[in-house]
RNA sequence: CGCGGGGUGGAGCAGUUGGCAGCUCGUCGGGCUCAUAACCCGAAGGUCGUAAGUUCGAGUCUUACCCCCGCAACCA
């Protein structure tokens, strides 16, 4: 059985500074990442920035830099952001990049020995001062959608890349596969709107602009935009270059990640470029939707738009994860408001959670002077039925996050949260305390210390801090912080927590965090 | 008849193979005191978009219609 997983993110177009939804999906994937490497897994994780273009060369001209500048700044941007939101990459790969231009002109001409790649002419709607085609229903009023003027039919010479001849593997394929595209009605949306009417023969070259890669065997074109970034899953791994240790390895990928905009180019063209090259195609391709605001999609025009610094900085990395896989669902688009954030994190996190921990340490000082007792059974009728709330709790969790379903799994996570914090009503520590039921009251503060490590480990690959944090105040050593640990019940041996608990999270009072979060 | 998704108590959402309509937050009442005015219990509140049909029985199946959102091919 292979052993390796293999997750990748879209590489961003760094045209403009990076927003919440692109953080959305970086931390949904590195959360999986996490997740399997705590499974046992030999992982991988890739991200990166996708650089070329006619954008990049307008936006960097505008500021007065060259291309090259530009992205080395917006690059460097990603792996700042990246490094604050702990993402745990492994790899992060740059469309220009000598290893990945190399072998993207590779394939390229490997297409177009094959007959795949054929030089044709393409014919759009142009506007001279954007430098830029348009299709039909982009365009405002028959305008340019970026700067309102006239458009003009015009032709170039082109590559393309015979999609048709891919149609009807693609559709076998997907038959055969089930689980290759995640949600399932994505699958349909690809067949019922681009298949079924017919492929169209992809445009994969231009001659308009010249920040690109250029075509090996033709160099007044450069490669356009699909051949050049969706390779990035295969360069980064070092394929057909000197070294293909990681390709060997990794490849095919186990799940890769793509917004909902991009889901076309994924669903499609990528898995036909893998079949033209011979290649395995990925496991699994996730379709996530999108973060709206009260009044629509994110855009700058509205001035809506989310950046993480904004919630990082204020509510600390782990509440913003917490909030970004809690509140959106993979299927669906995901609704963000500064109360929604503020609800969250005020009763999940702080009530629910952070009081857990804390009322259990206090009370572990105070009955037992910080040493957690052995387990001695279940004295309290109620102890058993919690046991096995709690695996059958686990086991819910284990399966949701098997099927990549955070935001469902995040509930029952907190379903368990929840009961644990009922058992303190239900065992009523601090009367068997009063009544020196001591036999009782040992059960009880073992089981709940037992739980809160439970929850601690569930909680590593989400919110890494915050359960390392957490694990550390109620004093579990490491080998009991495994996921194979989840199963044991009455391993805590020795374990003392520490003197006085430091809140996990403390509660933020509304109006003042609306009037933050507004601005 | 382009395709897809969605319309469930004040808000946001669950509802697998049809069987007394659930969760979180909010509101109201109670309990408790270990804890971060937290935690636990209870209550109020829904003719499940509309209409018709299948069925002993439909949020769940069928048909028609209405409303919202996304996609509709080279914009990442």
């Amino acid at each position: 059985m292979k052993n390796t997983f293999y997750v990748t993110t879209p590489i961003y177009y760094p045209s403009g500074k990076f927003h919440i939804g692109t953080a959305y999906t970086t931390v949904l994937a590195d959360t999986i990442k996490r997740y399997k490497k705590l499974r046992g897994y030999d992982t991988y994780m890739l991200t990166g920035t996708d650089e070329h273009g006619q954008k990049i060369q307008t936006v960097a001209e505008k500021m007065g830099k060259t291309p090259q500048q530009y992205v080395d700044e917006m690059a460097q941007q990603a792996k700042e952001l990246w490094a604050k939101m702990h993402i745990s990459y492994d790899d992060f790969i740059r469309t220009t990049e000598d290893r990945h231009k190399k072998v993207a002109q590779k394939i390229f001409e490997y297409f177009l020995e094959k007959g795949d790649i054929y030089k044709g002419e393409y014919e759009g709607l142009y506007c001279m001062p954007c430098e830029s085609y348009f299709t039909e229903t982009q365009l405002v009023d028959g305008k340019c959608p970026d700067c309102g003027r006239e458009v003009k039919l015009m032709k170039e010479e082109a590559y393309f890349f015979n999609m048709k001849k891919y149609a009807d593997r693609l559709l076998k394929y997907y038959d055969e596969h089930p689980e290759f595209i995640e949600p399932e009605y994505r699958k349909t949306e690809m067949i019922n709107n681009f298949i079924k009417p017919g492929l169209e023969d992809l445009c994969v070259s231009r001659t308009t602009f010249d920040w690109g890669i250029k075509v090996a065997s033709d160099s007044k074109h450069v490669i356009y935009v699909w051949v050049d970034a969706l390779t990035n899953y295969l360069t980064a791994l070092g394929y057909l270059s000197e070294d293909d240790t990681l390709f060997k390895k990794y490849w095919p990928a186990d799940l890769q990640i793509v917004g909902k905009d991009i889901a076309r180019f994924h669903l499609i063209y990528w898995p036909i470029f893998l079949m033209a090259l011979d290649l395995p195609l990925p496991k699994t391709i996730l379709v996530h939707n999108w973060i709206m605001m009260k009044d629509g999609k994110m855009s700058k025009s509205k001035g809506n738009v989310v950046y993480p610094e904004k919630l990082i900085d204020r509510y600390g990395l782990d509440a913003t994860r917490y909030f970004l896989l809690r509140e959106l669902p993979i299927s669906q688009d995901g609704l963000y408001t500064p109360e929604s954030f503020v609800e969250r994190y005020n009763s999940d996190l702080c009530n629910d959670l952070g009081n857990l921990v804390n009322r259990t340490v206090s009370m572990v000082n105070k009955y037992f002077e910080g040493k957690v007792p052995e387990y001695n059974g279940t004295p309290n009728e109620v102890d058993t039925e919690f046991e096995e709330f709690t695996n059958k709790q686990i086991e819910k969790i284990e399966q949701l996050m098997d099927k990549y379903e955070l935001s469902n799994a995040l509930p029952e996570l907190w379903a368990l949260i929840s009961r644990t914090n009922k058992y303190i009503d239900e065992t009523r520590p601090w009367e068997l305390a009063k009544n020196e039921e001591t036999e009782k009251l040992e059960s009880s503060m073992y089981h709940l210390i037992e739980n809160i490590r439970k929850i601690g480990i569930l909680l590593i690959p989400i919110m890494e801090e915050t359960a390392q944090n957490l694990l550390k105040q109620i004093g579990i050593p490491e080998n009991l912080q495994t996921w194979e640990s989840l199963k044991k019940y009455d391993e805590l041996k020795n374990i003392k927590v520490i003197e006085k608990g430091e809140p996990l999270f403390m509660r933020k009072n509304m109006e003042e965090e609306l009037e933050y979060l507004r601005n």
